[in-house]
DNA sequence: TTAACATATTTTAAAATACTTACATACAAT
DNA sequence: ATTGTATGTAAGTATTTTAAAATATGTTAA
């Protein structure tokens, strides 16, 4: 692998990283991993403003790394199947178990 | 898992992925994968100047996802086993191979 | 139509991070 | 001792990210 691919990966492995980088995306990630749930479960449950959850969300949506669907006036998110996946799992696995 | 322990366990992890939030530093970390190399070497390879090289080494040093070791001038460093090896393969392989 | 609720967006100031330049230290060789 | 080479550190500036507040949008129910 020459270094213009390596550096092509490695700034996009960067961004994603960057994305998991904050303590509350990551929880939101975390609560995600038990299924869908709605802007406002999620709110409750970190308890960070719905605002602030809000921009969490629209950057991860913005990044495919979550996908919402709507139900009348609530939003839900999902992890969206990909690298993150793999990634929120690995990390649980060192971060959370043991 | 309750939500402190959640929260404490999303800080520390935080903290490890913006260490690896960065191109360089994934560089960097990514050409110790192959074994131990000098400040030289890794400056030479990376293209990055000499000084952007040691900040994100001192960093990295701080933080313990590596070690140093002196031979007269030069200082070789190497990756420090513990989670950052485990995560670096796998974004090895989600982003390297394929 | 208006009110109420859930979520999203925009703006802005503060905080954190990165980059550059310049200088400092450590060791080797002359 | 002095010079050259490798690395580290510090200071200043630039850039990016974050958090909060205010406001907007979409949806239901009265």
């Amino acid at each position: 692998m020459d270094l213009d691919k390596m550096q092509d990966a490695a700034k996009r492995a960067s961004e994603l990283m960057k994305l998991l980088g904050h303590a509350d995306r990551l929880m939101i990630l975390c609560e995600l991993k038990t299924g869908e749930q709605s802007v406002g479960q999620l709110t409750e449950k970190i308890g960070i403003s719905q605002s602030l959850v809000s921009q969490h969300l629209a950057r991860m949506r913005y990044e495919e790394v979550v996908v919402s669907r709507r139900e009348a006036q609530v939003v839900f998110y999902k992890l969206n199947e990909g690298p993150v996946t793999t990634l929120i799992d690995t990390m649980y696995n060192l971060f959370c178990e043991v």
